[in-house]
RNA sequence: CGCGGGAUGGAGCAGCCUGGUAGCUCGUUGGGCUCAUAACCCAAAGGUCGUUGGUUCAAAUCCAGCUCCCGCAACCA
């Protein structure tokens, strides 16, 4: 049996359409996922909707729908974008799943019958027009934030979860587990801000709206937020508080992928739920940085929101996926512009790999009619290539087992830049000239395409479509990770087939142009 | 004195933990090549590594102060 490795990413929640910043996380976990399968896990990736709460209510009444089937809509969009963008999860998952909705009842049953749970008062400062809540910091000179007007102190009965029965347990644990919180500088944010100053108890339930799983013991109030999607990633591996605590192979997860933003929910509240069901913590909580429009966060106020599904539509998804998985820094918030993006779809994709992939298919076509020879006696600058090529896999892998998915890719594309370079070296058109040279033309053409096949086989976890068009016009399926440890991939005598661009390049200003207008 | 992060040639980043000739990609300029998607290869120009001071034979790298930028600041997905 492989090893399991579990994946999820935080689940969008469905008031709106998901903008590019979501998006981003459900390629990035992609990305590991695809990975982790091509390395020979056996890889459950989670990703879908978080899909209760008060503005989910408000939106569905102000368009005219039930909330179900507002969230209907969005889920199913959400699932749209996702697979437009080729993400391979095993599973998408909705928190208005009746199952999923009967098991978290059971966890705050189980909870409040071991004395985890309790009833007291929220209080804060209340905006009676609003029906809103704020904390002191957010309600500047007693106003509002949403609407200005003057608010006041008031409580109202609430569910709360006892966190300080557990904070020891939970310091112990990050300290213990150096990598349970990624990266580092948000490690210390979070011990630092939250965890060593002491936890207040967190509320768990809301009486001021309908749309939320009903507390079990109390239909006045309905279960809030953080109890019910964080469950997603047990309950939806078949975990039941009322049955054997070994659901599933797949728990705990191995990673969490999350926006930095939910870092808190993630790193201390689901900790604290998971040691009260006494079930094992996750491996790893990675929170990823933020993807900036220009300088400015997205928002719809701002008019610079961004879709992924247009940006593929435009430029293709791989173009996409690799700004995405390689432009962004690992610890620190990236930007995307459009001119950035053209530039790097040109400069990596279309020249170096697409303008590599095409000469070497057209030289096998041109000098040997498209037929894979068998190549002689390899020189020293053939090993070097053959020797870094054989190298990259180890480099990759250690990339990727600290999620430096950026780094990755890079290692990737350094063959493709190597072989540009190898072929400089040997000339194959003045080797095509010469009558002797035809042995040898032979060999520089099979370290090309054989290089381009590792390269393409690395790439499947990245850029899947252009990985699958590169095997097509090489016209072999050996795809496999065990074939990258020695340089015999590419059968001899098969025929390629023709070559085909597989990214063009993109005109900067004719599209710059398009979108301004 | 709330907490954390950042400031490196025109742009985007790495290096800092474990001090010792400042690195990568893009862009610019010059050259080469012609198999290829005006692409590819080579070379060059361009940096007081935010600022001030300290430690050291030696600091982008360690320490202290300052300036500017960003995120978080508690139940807000």
């Amino acid at each position: 049996m492989n090893k399991p490795f579990y994946i999820s990413t935080s689940i969008a929640y469905a008031s709106s359409k998901p903008h590019i910043g979501n998006s981003y996380e459900a390629v990035l976990a992609d990305a590991i996922a695809r990975y982790k399968r091509l390395v020979g896990y056996d890889v459950y990736f989670q990703t879908g909707t978080d899909e209760h709460g008060e503005k989910i209510e408000t939106k569905a009444l102000e368009a005219g729908l039930k909330p179900q089937e507002y969230v209907d809509e969005i889920s199913l969009e959400v699932r749209r974008i996702w697979d437009c963008l080729n993400v391979s999860y095993d599973k998408f998952v909705r928190t208005t799943n009746p199952a999923h909705e009967e098991i978290v009842q059971k966890i705050f049953k189980k909870l409040y019958d071991q004395g985890d749970i309790y009833k007291g008062k929220y209080e804060g400062l209340y905006c009676t027009p609003c029906e809103s809540f704020w904390t002191e910091s957010q309600a500047v000179d007693n106003k509002c934030p949403d609407c200005g007007r003057e608010v006041h102190k008031a409580s109202e009965e609430a569910y709360f979860l006892k966190l300080s029965n557990y904070t020891d347990r939970l310091i112990k644990y990050i300290e213990e587990h150096p990598h349970f919180i990624e990266p580092e500088s948000r490690k210390n944010e979070i011990m630092n801000n939250f965890i060593k100053p002491g936890l207040q108890d967190l509320c768990i339930s809301r009486s001021s709206f309908d749309w939320g799983i009903k507390v079990p013991i109390d239909d006045k109030h309905v279960i809030y937020v953080w109890l019910d999607a964080l469950a997603n990633y047990i309950t939806f591996l078949g975990y039941d508080p009322e049955k054997s605590k070994d659901f599933s192979k797949y728990w705990p997860a191995d990673l969490h992928l999350i926006g930095k933003d939910i870092l808190r929910f993630h790193t201390i509240y689901w900790p604290c739920i998971l040691m009260a069901l006494d079930l094992p913590l996750p491996k790893e909580i990675f929170g990823h940085p933020w993807l900036l429009f220009g300088n400015d966060k997205m928002s719809k106020s701002k008019g610079n929101i961004v879709y992924a599904d247009d940006l593929v539509q435009k430029f293709g998804v791989d173009a996409i996926r690799y700004y995405m998985l390689h432009e962004i820094p690992f610890a620190s918030d990236g930007t995307f512009t459009y001119e950035l993006l053209i530039d790097k779809v040109n400069a990596d994709l279309a020249n170096v790999l697409g303008n590599l992939v095409n000469r070497t298919i057209s030289m096998a076509h041109k000098y040997f009619n498209g037929i894979v020879e068998e190549p002689g006696e390899n020189t020293d600058i053939d090993n070097e290539l053959i020797n870094f090529v054989l190298s990259v896999p180890s480099k990759i892998d250690e990339k990727m087992n600290e999620y430096r998915i950026a780094d990755a890719i890079d290692e990737c594309l350094e063959i493709f830049r190597k072989c540009n370079k190898y072929i400089d070296d040997t000339c194959p058109w003045l080797l095509a000239k010469d009558e002797n040279g035809i042995d040898r033309l032979k060999t520089v053409i099979y370290n090309l395409l054989e290089a381009i096949r590792h390269a393409s086989v690395l790439l499947s976890a990245f850029l899947p479509d252009a990985s699958k068009k590169i095997f097509k016009q090489l016209n072999t399926t050996n795809s496999d990770y065990a074939s990258l440890s020695n340089f015999t991939g590419m059968d001899y005598g098969i025929v390629l087939n023709n070559p085909e661009p597989i990214f063009m390049r993109i005109d900067k200003e004719t599209v710059l142009n398009e979108l301004h207008r």
